[in-house]
Formats: structure tokens, C-alpha cells, sequence
DNA sequence: CTATTAAACTAACAAATGTTTGTTATTGCC
DNA sequence: GGCAATAACAAACATTTGTTAGTTTAATAG
């Protein structure tokens, strides 16, 4: 039962790892279970389909962001904070969970009709809460006067290529990444 | 004859709407043909493969991009300004051909073995020359010291979101999306 | 040891895919 | 009008796809 649970979170990783190396639609079933070390057929022994793997995986980010953002609103502290607090996070899931944020990326858009939207909500959602944001920190005076969604969209892709570039031993630490990432959006790189 | 470029142009540039829609795997040659307004099989009188469709794509905007370096790079001015100059006309070019930089930025992975490197240099002679100009703003005191790499991925996701976001009539002008994402990218979110 | 269950395998399925073939209609040119 | 080229079509192709059925092996419980 434990070992079931294991099985199909094997499945779960092996495929994040594929769907962000070829793309939900590069990668099939028997490339997906060559992997794991199984044949296809058996991998629906813990599996339900193909798509339950793609929107688990999509939902499974969405929530956690979602979640993330939740805690950052109900912090203490200048919307400077806040912000720079729900990018750490947002930075530590890419390093973190990185295929699955790949996938929850670039290829949510294969989800089936009932689940894109609903995906797609829960990341309006996120950028809503997001947005509120910067929009009180420029209210506040705390923030440069620009648009709020142009803010949004260029700090939130800012980040994603973390997870498409990142790797232990290239030299950069998390810290240091985060460090400078954050240096950037809130300073700019010019000097002055 | 000028007709049969003019099909095929049709062709690819239904192609990249619908690649950026339902991504090239999602997109079946019968897709694009109903699209198009003819049979799948008529499409091969205009176009040599699925293959070539992305390839084409996918070059067209590297070899722009690459022509655009090759531009600034011989420009006279400060490293600011033709840093600024390059990021305006790679937002242009997602202005004006987001459909195919979208094509470029999401499904190049689906390109064929001898292709797929091919893409890859030119993506990297891109990056290195782009990471050359953040390297010597540092260098000569003009931007802060932060990790090069790390500015120069910064700066290209940034904008990435141009492409998937941007629509005229949508209450901010090309001028403004460029001036804000500028301002945040060079000076920051927060007022010092 | 035996009975039961879980999980693997082989084989096959129907549907969808990119593409080829052979043929017909349309077009531009003398 | 007649000819050659271009571009459309319908039908079929070989594969590949996700998935199911049926069966066999491995693990577990009594």
C-alpha cells in the first residue's frame, strides 16, 4: 500500500522529468514507462491516464503557489517584504520542484477542457493576489508609479528561467541566485 | 508563382497562431489545414513536412535575433544605451511576430535531431553575446556587479511574457510596455 | 502450504497521426 | 482553343498513439 504510493510517485517524478525534456505531446506512454522500468500497460495499475499525470502535476504547483501567497498576505511588514518574501518562495519551488514547474509552465495547455480552466483560474488567481501587491506597494509611495500588470508579468517571467537554467554546481549558489534575481527587480541593474 | 509563396506564407503563419495555441504537438496537420481553408494532403504542394513548418519558424526568429545583436554591437554609445537599444528590438520583434517568437520560445524542443543543436548555438551565440554587453556595463561601472548570467537570463525571461500577454487595445500602448519594463529592468521596482 | 491480492507482462484495440499516391480541377500562356 | 504547370482533392498507407483485456508472476495473509 505504501509501495503502491511509491510506484506511482515514481511515475509522477520520471514523467515531470520527460514532460519537460520533450513536451507533453513529444512524450508517450512507452517512452514515459521505459523509464520508469515498466511496459506501458503496467503503469496503469497506478496510473489513470495519461492526463491525470499531466494535471497532477499542474495542479499540484498551482496549489502550492496558491498556498504560498496565501501565508505571504497575512505577514507582517512593508509590501517590500512581502514581495521580496513570495518571490524567495516562489525561486524555492522552481529549485525545488523543478520538472513539475516546467510542466505547470509550458504545458498546461494540454490540459482537457474541464481542467484548463480551472487551472487557468487558479493562476489568475495568483497573479490577482500578486498584483495587489505591487499595486499597494506603489500606493504606499514604496514602489516606482509604472503599470502594475507590466510589474507583475515581467517579475513573475523574470523568474522562470530558474528552473529551466539552474543546477547545484554551476557555480551559483540558491542564495546567491536569489540574492542578485532580487537585487535586479527591486533595484534594476543600473547603477543609479 | 508569386501565389504559391503568398499559400505558403499563409500556411506558416497560420501554423504559428495555431502552434502558439495548442503547441506543436497539440496541432495536427489536419488542424492547420481546416485553418487554412484546404486538405491536409493539398499542404504538401506548398510546405515539404510538419518538420519544415517549425524549422522555419523557429529560424526566422533566431537568425532576426541574431541579425539584431550583430546591429548593436556595431552601434557607437555607452553599454546602457545599446543594451537598451537590443531590448528594444527584441520586444519589437515580439510585438510584431509573437506568434512565431512564441513558436521559437516554447516548441523548439520539438525540432528534429540536426536541427535541434543548430538552434541551440544560435540561441546560445545570442545569449553569449548579449551576456558580453551586461559583461562589460559591469566592467566599466555603468551597471551593478551582480552575476552575468544571472542579469542576462533575467532580462530575456522578463520580456518573455511580452508575447502571451500583449494585445493593442488593451489599455497600454507598445511605447509605455516598453518604457516600463525598461524602467524595472534598468532601475527598478523600488523607489532606491 | 494455500488462498488472495497486487502488479507485472503480452497482445491487441481503435483512433489519430504525418505523409504518399493517383487523379481531377484550375490557372496562365501561346 | 489547347497545353503545360499548379494546386486542389479523396483515398489509402504505415506508424504511433493511449488504453483495455486477459494472463502470469510475485508478494502477502491465514
Amino acid at each position: 500500500m505504501s509501495k503502491k504510493l511509491n510506484k506511482r510517485q515514481i511515475i509522477l517524478d520520471e514523467a515531470a522529468k520527460l514532460f519537460k525534456l520533450k513536451g507533453f505531446g513529444g512524450t508517450s506512454m512507452r517512452d514515459l514507462a521505459g523509464e520508469v522500468g515498466m511496459e506501458a500497460a503496467s503503469m496503469y495499475n497506478h496510473i489513470k491516464s495519461k492526463d491525470e499525470i499531466l494535471e497532477h502535476l499542474c495542479f499540484h504547483v498551482s496549489d502550492t503557489y496558491i498556498a504560498q501567497l496565501a501565508d505571504v498576505e497575512q505577514m507582517s511588514g512593508s509590501n517590500g517584504d512581502k514581495l521580496k518574501q513570495l518571490l524567495r518562495l516562489h525561486i524555492n519551488l522552481m529549485l525545488e520542484d523543478g520538472a513539475a514547474v516546467s510542466v505547470a509552465n509550458n504545458d498546461w495547455k494540454y490540459l482537457t477542457s474541464g481542467k484548463l480552466e480551472q487551472f487557468k483560474d487558479a493562476r489568475k488567481q495568483y497573479e490577482k493576489g500578486f498584483a495587489a501587491l505591487i499595486e499597494s506597494g506603489i500606493a504606499a509611495g514604496e514602489f516606482r508609479p509604472v503599470n502594475a500588470s507590466v510589474a507583475l508579468f515581467t517579475i513573475l517571467s523574470a523568474v522562470r528561467w530558474v528552473e529551466l537554467w539552474y543546477r547545484p554546481g554551476r557555480g551559483v549558489t540558491a542564495q546567491e541566485l536569489e540574492d542578485d534575481i532580487m537585487t535586479i527587480l527591486l533595484n534594476g541593474l543600473a547603477k543609479n
